[in-house]
DNA sequence: ATGAAAGCGCTAACAG
DNA sequence: CTGTTAGCGCTTTCAT
């Protein structure tokens, strides 16, 4: 492999002068920047990476955590952090921990050597105190998931969103109504408090109930025939928590002739574009990830070129997609 | 940061001692070893990595190249690359080039630049000399794209798929079908190859359509609106490409009152979850991408070992997932 | 079994 | 403007 070292002798120049070009230092006679870049023109030469990140101690990474990648949810903001990233310059690296805490641990270890220039994570396997340990690693920015930490941590309003669902099932009359997670974390409790918080309003807090760890169409698909098996269910409104999920419950309801929304009312969440067109169309929730996700990088840019920078806790408003499932 | 010179200093030792067990090598006298293990359990020293692979050349990280993630193919493929390549003790790294020359050309140089081990490409935007010039850089797999190259390539038989599928809806006593491409591609031939290989069988060649860049929900949806608009389609059976897609245009044909299969068929590809809730559920194709991921990490680790390799060009046939659309 | 020494390829003072 | 020098942190001969 070729060096900087052999592009310096056959210009007959010294290597720190090959390398001031490289780097686009001032300072070199434009005669012989010339002479190096036709040579490093004509020999195909680039510089050992590895070789400039070690000596650097810098890579222009940044490591973008998410549990997985096959996820409608995740995979959309993925895409977002992974963008706003590129744009800045940067190299988005990502990482699937799907909930291991050692992968995610690993990760972070990658920053503490400065494998890894800056971290975004959207979601910790990680209990709080430990987590908060690791932001010491370097810079480490939150993007989705809403942790109490001394850290720029940018959500979305989660109990808001929850809240203004919730109030639009209960005002068409809806009583006892459902509420899915698909895990528990911050945001999902955040969620959880506006729905109850909306329940509180109409008296109706006594009857709320919950059930987690759903997450797929197929999981909407299994809940939904649980309740609708006997067409009786106690249920007449179900705060689904993703669109997926409630796509598989009103594919359930269906199966079970339980009219949508007189029997029983659905919301979903994301407005992805599954929502449309589902029978009938899913009343969901549209967040601004792109947003969030171009703020979290400008955040993460402010930390990383260090001028006077203050962690900050960004909240985001979404709005309510109404259709025909409520 | 501390360094192995730190703890070699604090357990008068060499630098050279505490690599060796650091690299678990044999010849290190017990005591010393042990000495050496509690000075870094007390210390919390790292070996810097960036040091270690510039020093070793290699990183044992491995790149997947995938268009974008947030898609449900690629998520899947991508999600069942990184899994197989972290169960070979492999860090996968994925990149998005979202069709960008540029992107995909930055990632083979950091092969080259012995950033990256390997390369798992699922799909690539260079044209083919190109891509078969930049095969030269290391070890580059193809993991779901038909190309012909001098290297491993594994991928579903698509053409096969594809002429099930056709004559499956063929069979049905439909007569004027029109297929859907999302881009065009090796692959994407194939399978177009596979459906006029069907129709000819019939005596239907003649009439075939096919259209392009249909990759998304939306996709479906517009294209069906278009076709069905008038209820007189001369078209009486769709190959969507993808789920979603076929999705989005059963969701147009309910819409014009389109009976789906008698007036329309429409199948999928992938077996996506979705194609479980479709109305009609959707007949499609489920490719065993699991397999042939694990079996691309299998040929990458072959070569990465380097005892007798040889590039193969490997095959996955699915099978039909006949439902209600057909 | 272990230490000394020689780099890996590159950057960054420092001294002209 | 440019070359010399001194490493970055680690691995790896090569002696011993």
């Amino acid at each position: 492999m070729r060096t900087i070292n052999d592009i310096a002798r056959q210009c007959g120049v010294s290597k720190s002068t090959v390398s001031r070009v490289l780097n686009g230092h001032p300072y070199v006679s434009e005669q012989k920047r010339q002479k190096v870049l036709s040579a490093i023109e004509e020999t195909g030469f680039t510089p050992n990476n590895l070789a400039v990140q070690f000596r650097k101690r810098k890579t222009s990474a940044i490591g973008i955590i998410t549990p997985q990648v096959d996820h409608p949810y995740f995979a959309s903001l993925v895409q977002s952090l992974s963008n706003a990233c590129a744009a800045k310059g940067w190299k988005p690296v990502i990482f699937q921990t799907f909930g291991d805490k050692k992968r995610e641990l690993d990760v972070f270890a990658k920053l503490k050597q400065r494998e890894l220039d800056g971290i975004i994570l959207t979601s910790s396997a990680l209990e709080a105190p430990l987590l908060a340990h690791c932001l010491e690693n370097g810079p480490i920015l939150i993007c989705n998931e809403k942790y109490e930490m001394d850290t720029t941590v940018c959500s979305l309003d989660e109990e808001s969103a929850a809240y203004t669902l919730t109030m639009h099932m209960l005002q068409t009359g809806k009583k006892r109504l459902l509420f899915c997670l698909d895990q528990t974390s911050p945001s999902q409790e955040a969620r959880y408090r506006g729905f109850l918080k909306a329940l509180a309003v109409k008296n109706l807090a006594e009857g709320a109930k919950r059930i987690e760890a759903m997450v797929t169409i197929e999981d909407g698909i299994r809940l939904g025939s649980e309740l609708f098996r006997n067409n009786q269910s106690l249920i007449d409104g179900i705060f689904a928590g993703s669109d997926f999920v409630a796509a598989g419950i009103l594919h359930a309801a269906k199966q079970h002739q339980i009219s949508v929304p007189e029997k029983c009312a659905v919301t979903g969440f994301d407005n992805h574009p599954i929502s449309r067109i589902t029978d009938p169309p899913l009343t969901t929730y549209d967040n601004e990830i792109a947003a969030m996700a171009q703020e979290t990088t400008a955040q993460l840019d402010l930390q990383l070129t260090g001028h006077s920078y203050v962690p900050k806790h960004l909240l985001w408003k979404g709005y309510l997609v109404p259709r025909n499932s409520t």
